[in-house]
RNA sequence: GCGGAUAUGGUGUAACGGUAGCCACGAUAGUUUUAGAAACUAUUGCGAAAGCGUACAGGUUCGAUUCCUGUUAUCCGCACCA
């Protein structure tokens, strides 16, 4: 067998097809050899910086998706040099992260060794595919080198605040002068003299400006991770890494003071060339409301207070039937009345206790209480209950609402729930029903509202306001739903924060202390204390000897909010990066990834890039001015069905307490058929049944849980489904041809699955199911790129990514139109050569071989700059299928067509290019112009078309005028058929596109 | 619920408002081959044909896959933000 195999591909290697695996080897090592792609730092030619979303670099390596936005850039960066661009095209890494510290806490290895590995493996993988990086610019997040100056620009944010006079951030020496001069009044009653205030007043005070500022603040708090996490790192309740549950919890923490910047982060989102989508998810992210404070004073005897609330419809301030506190509002113990006191407290510890996930997963479950306080209406002046609900956010706007049930739908079902009052105060459309829903639209006229009556909705809210500043009882406001940035993570393998604290007023360390290197620790875990990792440092590790330093460190955005900076002048020293480097190269021109950073990345490095332009350091203020967004190569899972049944004595009981489990039979795996049967069957007692046979003669069952069946099932209606449910699981798709399972591999997978029992199509076959997915290790459907380019080639693997479709559409991995452009490379190849030999004309090109060139000259000049890489990729196809048609070997053509295709498939372009006799890389080529005149037809074949629907075809001379054709037209048969004798009412003639005859 | 995107053969997809299905995959038949694979040739939206066909229903237009309005489905993001 062996033998043959080897046979046949000596046979095949006699014919001299295209080695793609030796050709390609070469060239990587050529140029990596010749430091091809090294970027200049000063050109007279024209700049261009195209980039890639930074890798973490996971242990998994990466698989087929990764590279498409790679691929994309490549050709771009490849396309520019082409056309006299100084490009910049570099690669490194988001080494920091937690992922590799997790591997760290399990196996204790350090996580920079783990980093190491998975940096190496990424590059080989990389290497493969032939990406035209300048490695000489790589940096790493974890690098000391690196991170001296993320740790420096924490510094800068530390010691500037925002000035919301000149909209801009200063240094904050600045606003210490202002308190000094008087010009500013210290808040907070501390006192308005400066010099007077102690270190540590002072301290506090400048913490409420800075931008970099530690403060107590609600968390998202995940146990199991050990950390806090910035809400994006959050998705429904769960950490996005791990999945665990998160809660809130009051902790002191650094933050970034990202907040000052939202209006700016979305007015000039409208100048970016992005996606609308991804402009769209940052607007709703930072979330703009206006409209205006209010406050309702309390009715008491005892004290006086008033609760502030944040409307944006103050217009409906007439409709206000109760007033909610978010359970965290400061107010709470006071308002309690001794009578509602008890149930307070418990509706206080059941929301305490209650987790982000509960709390999200059920919003329809509705929970309050009322205080037993009230405040007074103030127009009305009527009693106003004060209610406590978790439907209130403590985070946003001041923690309270004023409720207009007949207005909010939130305060509707609020007030549904407790039978609480709903006033209506604005004309509803006819034939709407309050019993039914209420009415939250802006549109309408204003009743029952004293001074406001008759009103539309917009001049009503108009008006309110300007009455609700003349009296004093709030005023306008803007509130943004984005929070500030949580920055701490009391985790290790993140920078160290370059503070210490000295008798508690933390400080920055001065720049020549740079970097604050990370300290070995014995465990990467928690101290018993509950301390963060970096608490086990040595007792030596304190600054000056004698101060703590911070124990967080900074998340794992932090480094990739600057890094495209870096890029320009990787190994400085002196600055984060030079003044004549960011000159000269400003900001990214195309920046392409996943638009999963929507939110997170694109919104910290906007908000850095602003900062930092702020302080004169660099000459733009928004990172990319092209985003593009690659569609996520979905993968396609297969999936294995495990029958499991479970009983339990009470059909009511759902809590699991009293099932029989009988997990000690061998897993029973049902092939799709069965499933299919199972899912559409409700009643499964034949199945439970058969099942329960089987286990028994197979002696699967043992005594006791014949014992327990014999107590328990017997009384049982099986045709309940929850006593036999199938569990989807997840297998390796590397075990699964055509969704059929290799059955002794997947035994052999796990342990567990040793005595597998399977119930199998007819044929003996077991069916998996499938679906697409995302594609990830956890769900076991990862394609590598590797096998990939070791089957077909790295050209191969770059034209097939492209082919695919649209960069930017979404779709799952399939290897099956692969060969396709795999014979396209040979055909290529083989224009080239006559059997082994090269075989190229020197004689002038024929018109039509000119014109198959220049119109794919045309075609794919128009896709590359419109990012439309698929079709280049079918354009490629017809050139070649064209001049293989016309036997072309001419020079004239073949050579501008391997300039055309480097590119895309670099590596056999540069063989091709070599072959031709060049002896430079075809990289610095200069990419061929379209001439038109080869273009242009003397005559047209026009369509003919009958109300717009074409029946034949006409060839006409290009020259010939509108009024002509329409005569010439009208003396052919086939028109007159198709006119049937009637007379045209109109006839439409395009020149050199169509004819229309209007019967 | 809000926002964004998408919808075309068996599949991936292509069409500046102007010939719908380019380019591939797959399939079918044939040539070659001990067989398989590969290569090559032909056919391949549906329909016997007239004709009908771009998720569905309208509209604008001489002409709509493309523009507009509404509906449905799918995917993604956000979500009690007052």
């Amino acid at each position: 067998m062996y033998l043959r195999k080897l046979l046949i591909s000596s046979k095949n290697s006699l014919q001299m097809e295209y080695n793609f695996r030796e050709v390609e080897k070469n060239w990587q090592a050529y140029w990596a050899k010749n430091k091809t792609f090294k970027t200049e730092d000063t050109s007279a030619k024209p700049k261009y910086y195209v980039l890639d979303m930074f890798p973490y670099p996971s242990g998994a390596g990466l698989h087929v998706g990764h590279p498409l936005g790679y691929i994309a850039s490549d050709i771009f960066a490849r396309y520019k040099r082409l056309k006299g661009f100084n490009v910049l095209h570099p690669m490194g890494y988001d080494s920091f992260g937690l992922p590799a510290e997790q591997y760290a806490i399990q196996t204790g290895q350090h996580p920079e060794i783990t980093t190491k590995t998975n940096i190496a493996r990424y590059r080989e993988q990389l290497d493969k595919i032939g990406f035209s990086f300048d490695w000489d610019r790589e940096v790493r997040t974890s690098d000391p080198g690196y991170y001296k100056w993320t740790q420096w620009i924490f510094i800068q944010l530390f010691n500037s605040w925002y000035n919301p006079e000149t909209n801009k951030a200063e240094p904050i020496t600045a606003l210490i002068n202002k308190f000094r001069s008087g010009t500013l009044t210290i808040e907070g009653g501390w006192g308005q003299v400066w010099d007077t205030l102690s270190e540590k007043q002072q301290s506090d005070i400048l913490l409420n400006y800075r931008l970099a500022f530690l403060s107590d603040t609600m968390v998202n708090w995940c146990p199991q991770l050990g950390t806090v996490l910035a809400n994006e790192e959050v998705k429904e309740g769960v950490s996005e890494r791990g999945g665990y549950p998160v809660e809130r919890k009051l902790m002191k923490q650094w933050s970034l003071r990202i907040t000052a910047y939202a209006d700016r982060l979305l007015t000039d989102l409208d100048q970016l060339d992005w996606t609308e989508s991804i402009k769209e998810a940052q607007r709703n992210w930072i979330g703009k409301s206006e409209g205006t404070s209010l406050k309702f004073k309390v009715e008491s005897s005892k004290f006086d207070e008033v609760i502030e609330v944040f409307t944006t419809r103050p217009d409906t301030i007439f409709g206000v039937s109760f007033v909610t506190l978010a359970p965290e509002h400061e107010l709470v113990e006071k308002l309690t009345t001794l009578e509602q006191k008890k149930a307070v407290e418990e509706y206080i510890v059941f929301a305490k206790n209650r987790s982000e996930r509960e709390r999200m997963a059920d919003v329809k479950k509705i929970t309050g209480v009322f205080t037993g306080s009230y405040v007074i209406h103030p127009f009305t002046g009527k009693q106003v209950p004060i209610w406590i609900g978790d439907y209130v956010l403590a985070g946003y706007g001041t923690g309270a609402v004023m409720a207009v049930p007949g207005h909010d739908s939130r305060d509707y079902a609020f007030a549904s729930h407790f039978e609480i009052e709903k006033l209506i105060i604005i004309q509803p459309p006819v034939d709407w029903d309050f019993a039914d829903k209420s009415y939250d639209e802006k549109e309408g006229k204003l009743v029952n509202s004293d001074f406001l009556n008759g009103l539309e909705v917009k001049a009503a809210i108009k008006k309110i306001i300007s009455v609700i500043e003349e009296n004093k009882l709030g005023k306008g406001k803007t509130n943004f739903r984005l929070r500030d940035a949580i920055f701490g993570r009391q985790r290790y393998w993140g920078e160290p924060i370059p503070v210490y604290y000295e008798n508690e007023i933390p400080k920055v360390l001065n720049e020549n202390e740079l970097p604050l290197l990370l300290p070995e620790v014995d465990k990467y875990l928690p101290t018993e204390t509950g301390e963060p990792p970096l608490a086990r440092a040595s007792s030596s590790w304190k600054y000056e000897g004698k101060f703590e330093y911070e124990y967080s460190t900074m998340p794992g955005w932090a480094g990739s909010s600057w890094y495209f900076l870096r890029y320009m002048d990787a190994f400085n020293d002196k600055e984060f990066v030079s003044k004549e480097a960011a000159a000269y190269w400003q900001n990214v021109d195309l920046y392409i990834g996943g638009a999963e950073h929507a939110t997170g990345h694109l919104l910290y490095v906007r908000f850095w890039t602003k900062f930092l332009n702020d302080l004169g350091l660099i000459p733009v203020s928004e990172p990319a001015k092209k985003l593009i967004n690659q569609g996520m190569i979905q993968g396609v899972s297969a999936f294995v069905y495990r029958l499991v049944l479970t009983v339990s004595k009470n059909p009511e009981d759902n809590d699991g307490a009293n099932t029989l489990s009988l997990s000690d039979l061998p897993p029973v795996f049902i092939s799709e058929k069965f499933f299919n049967i199972l899912k559409e069957n409700k009643n499964n007692e034949e199945a439970v049944k058969a099942y329960l046979r089987f286990a028994n003669e197979t002696g699967a069952i043992n005594d006791r849980i014949k014992e327990r069946q014999r107590k328990t099932i017997g009384n049982l209606n099986f045709g309940d489904p929850k006593y036999l449910q199938v569990n989807s699981l997840h297998v390796d798709v590397n075990f699964v041809n055509n969704n059929v399972l290799d059955k002794e591999i997947f035994k052999n997978w796990r342990e567990e699955y040793k005595n597998a029992i399977f119930i199998t199509e007819e044929n003996g076959d077991y069916i998996c199911g499938s679906e697409v997915e995302k594609m990830s290790k956890s769900k076991w459907n990862v394609v590598s790129p590797d096998l990939m380019v070791e089957q077909h080639g790295a050209d191969c693997l770059r034209l097939y990514e492209m082919f695919l479709g649209p960069l930017e559409q979404s779709k799952p991995w399939s290897t099956s139109g692969i060969s396709g452009v795999s014979n396209f490379i040979r055909k290529l190849w083989r224009l080239y050569h006559n059997g082994d030999v090269l075989n190229i004309s020197e004689e002038p090109a024929s018109r039509p071989e000119l014109k198959t060139l220049h119109k794919t000259i045309k075609k794919i000049s128009y896709d590359i700059e419109n990012f439309s890489f698929n079709t280049s990729v079918s354009n490629f196809m017809i050139c070649v299928n064209e001049l293989t048609e016309l036997k072309c070997n001419k020079r004239e053509i073949l050579e501008p067509l391997a300039i055309l295709m480097s590119p895309y498939a670099p590596h056999i372009a540069e063989e091709l290019w070599n072959k031709l006799g060049h002896t430079e890389s075809i990289t610095y080529a200069k990419f061929p112009e379209c001439n038109e005149s080869y273009l242009i037809e003397s005559s047209f074949n026009y369509p003919i078309s009958f109300n717009g629907k074409t029946r034949f075809f006409q060839e006409y001379d290009r020259s010939l005028s509108k009024e002509d054709i329409e005569k010439e037209i009208l003396t052919l048969d086939q028109t007159q058929k198709y006119l049937e004798g009637k007379t045209p009412k109109k006839i439409i003639v395009v020149q050199n596109k169509i004819v229309n005859i209007v019967i």
